[in-house]
DNA sequence: GAGTGGTCTAGACCACTGT
DNA sequence: CAGTGGTCTAGACCACTCC
């Protein structure tokens, strides 16, 4: 009933919610601990487990535990869509102002990095569901990561897919060198003759795969956030549906429901 | 480099992929696959915590390892507040009728479980914050705990606050006996002459505290959804606020954003 | 090279579940 | 009771980071 690793976390994490060891300070080694709490190291590991999986601590090979930093979290508000879709006509210029994202996070141009690839697939059993075509059919997909310039690690992962025939019409749609595009995606269909009607967002949480893990550099045991977005058109029709993954330990989704009135 | 755990581990998960041990199944025991794999037991276990971790296996005490079902997802959509909406001045057995939980599962009322605790608190610093009253107010303080009748753990976590004064108008609102009450918080609220403009609903994921691990019945490394939501009058005060805990693994958020018409 | 966390062993004993 | 996973030990060796 003792479970000496618990207890042992139970006081260390009250030691680090008191600021004992500060955000961004090293913890003592696992062996001094270790001796410390006349425990084993094994058992004083199983403890740094503990605070590591409830993203407490971080630990990393060769030079210590450290207890964790709030990171810079990044916000988004699905009415970013309405922003975009407001925007999606005007000029140039006032396009290539800023972005929904830095609309969402309150950052500038010059803070992001921005990589995107572009690729053709053919639609598997998913996305031909999603977008109502045959199994085969073109898509393009983009995929997308963004990263604040001073975190070292992107903020989302995108990969965002339209039907290849759609929007072939416009030849620089197909062109990743093209992005960031001011205007975004709205605008990129506008271009085509494409207004959209609705955007449906559905979010799920799961633990990372290996590859999320390293690349949105999450700690193993945070967890990930899976946003699936259809966007539809005027006529109901999906015209583009992406996946993002987020780091659910620093973001922090909103969505603003308005009523009718009685 | 090897990583002899993480061998193990990639072997056994493609092996449950493939549904050699079939969901619900039981796994060999620790020291029969320590055995097969030729490793100590402690390093089989760690291959086990991975999977573990993933959610793909879970392990009961005593009894043994078992290949995880997919459970019952439970699905919410912000289009329930439109809906609650549109029905909270309906006549009670139109509103007994079903409730929103029920709207968005596609459930009936008696394939669930309902529990409601009410109590009088002070508002402390986030509360005071939200609704725009001084720190020390008086505030109902509601909690539900939901869960279906097949499955043994609640589905969601909620605590929600109004304020005292503002409800006691209608002292039926102050008892929990009187809970579920039919066509939800909007009808209570409409019954003390409040109707809702706006709902603002902030989403994250985070690992579970240990109660909540406990309470929802998630294994450890699988992540809840923490889901604030801030609801608006029609003259923009805050008249509610709510916390919702959603195991990750099992909840499907759906958020739709229709947008305006060029 | 000194110090850190990561992997692995071989085994003891405990706690829980079923029969 | 037998069989399972959970806790813990004492120690070896490796991999990484920093000086």
């Amino acid at each position: 009933m003792a479970k000496r690793y618990e207890k042992i976390a139970d006081e260390l994490r009250e030691d680090i919610r008191s600021g004992r060891p500060a955000p961004g300070e090293r913890l003592p080694a696992e062996t001094a601990l270790a001796e410390k709490y006349r425990v084993s190291v094994p058992t004083m590991r199983q403890a740094m487990s503990v605070l590591q999986a409830e993203g407490l601590v971080e630990r990393v090979h060769g030079r210590g535990t450290f207890v964790r930093k709030e990171r810079t979290r990044n916000l988004r508000s699905n009415e970013r869509h309405q922003w975009e879709k407001d925007r999606a006509r005007n000029p140039l210029e006032e396009r290539a102002e800023t972005g929904s994202t830095e609309h969402d996070t309150g950052l500038t141009l010059s803070d992001l990095v921005f990589h995107a690839e572009y690729a053709e697939i053919a639609a598997d059993d998913e996305l031909a569901g999603v977008f109502g075509v045959e199994v085969g059919t073109r898509l393009l997909e983009r995929r997308y990561r963004t990263r604040q310039r001073d975190e070292d690690a992107p903020f989302s992962l995108v990969s965002s897919y339209l039907v290849h025939d759609l929007v072939a019409a416009n030849p620089e749609l197909l062109d990743a060198d093209k992005e960031p595009w001011p205007g975004g995606t709205q605008n990129q269909l506008y271009t085509v003759g494409i207004e959209l009607g609705s955007i449906e967002e559905q979010v799920t949480a799961r633990p990372p795969t290996v590859e999320e893990a390293e690349e949105l550099a999450v700690s193993p045991g945070v967890s990930v956030i899976v946003l699936r977005k259809t966007s539809r058109a005027t006529d109901g029709r999906v015209v583009e549906y992406s996946r993002v993954i987020l780091p659910g330990d620093r973001t922090e989704l909103t969505f603003v429901t308005p009523l009718r009135k009685w």
